[in-house]
DNA sequence: AGTCTGATGTCACCTGATGACATCACTGGG
DNA sequence: CCCAGTGATGTCATCAGGTGACATCAGACT
């Protein structure tokens, strides 16, 4: 199947990684970026879709993680507990390695497209554990309640954990685990 | 001020609603819109910043109500029930024209850039409420949960809303007050 | 009447994105 | 050892979104 070099997907992400960083998304043009990885801008879109991405594609692995997480979860189990232990595995994918994911983020929260991208991203990480929770059972407003509130906070917790001092917060599942402790308080107030 | 025929935003934002029915989004083109709406295409984008835009105008208006809404709460309230006074408020202009949400929500949901960006608009809500929130003392943490779960939840109302029977569920408020009860009830499991 | 102002038209141009077709390297069969 | 098939890539053409620069025209103000 190869020819030429291969690997240029993993190419196209680096060099736009990179480029994203130095000048900023918007200023990177998909043929600097299709040049640095010395393939053509054509061959850019055949690995992603658009240009943003580029950016997410562990998403999709992200996700089935995550079912397959919840879908090991005994049944009977609350339906937040569920959300909680699937998001668990998010989190330690996610939360492997600070530094680049803090360098991700920077990119990211520079340009509002990129937000936008990132927001339909845990979107639809929520709509796959709704239905999921669904599958197994759990009522579907409730479902949707808890797989969206569950996402909300881990998103919460992952923006303090990246904002946080190298040697604070360490772990990214603490942070989940203590805003979900807090998501708790308020309602019970 | 105005010369030609005046109201050209207002024109071209019930074109672009109309050909997005009839179309789709994408099959949809500005100068289309602009043409409906008796201008040029360089005037669509003088109006608005790009072309999904025209959908999302009223937001900032919803925005700003919320956030007096919440500042009218009083002080001592707690977090969630603060972000809950002002989403009522939000329920109230949103839900006053059942047809016209789903109309509007339909052209939404069937275009991935659309839903981009109306996950986006809900999210600078999110942001803001949680600003108002720290500002009048809240703790930071809490005021980023309370902010996001709060709006995720009322975004699922929202949606049970627009999908419920002519008959049932007429009034958005009472949905949303419904979803936060169950979240209550959830986290409390 | 003269001038100023603001919204619009016109023109040129860039970039993201896509379709159609050619091309090359590698694969597997003969 | 050669040859047809396959798949990723290059090349070319084209479209739509978006923006800057400049001209223009109607009304407001003096």
């Amino acid at each position: 199947m190869g020819r030429w070099e291969p690997g240029a997907g993993g190419r196209l992400r680096e060099a736009a990684l990179a480029l994203f960083v130095e000048r900023g998304f918007e200023q990177t043009m998909v043929a600097d970026i299709a040049a640095r990885a010395g393939v053509t801008a054509r061959t850019f879109f055949r690995h992603y879709a658009d240009k943003r991405e580029v950016l997410f594609d562990g998403a999709a692995e992200l996700q089935e993680r995550a079912l397959a997480a919840l879908a090991a979860v005994p049944p009977g189990t609350g339906a937040l507990d569920a959300v909680a232990a699937a998001l668990d595995v998010v989190a330690e994918l996610l939360g492997d390695d600070r530094e680049f994911a803090r360098r991700r983020q920077a990119v990211i929260m520079a340009d509002t497209e990129l937000r936008e991208r990132e927001l339909a991203k845990f979107a639809a990480l929520s709509a796959a554990l709704a239905d999921a929770l669904r599958q197994r059972g759990t009522d579907a407003l409730e479902a949707d309640i808890a797989a969206e509130t569950g996402v909300a906070v881990h998103r919460v917790a992952y923006e303090r954990w990246l904002a946080a001092g190298d040697g604070a917060d360490a772990d990214l599942r603490d942070v989940i685990h203590t805003a979900l402790a807090r998501l708790r308080a308020l309602t019970a107030a």
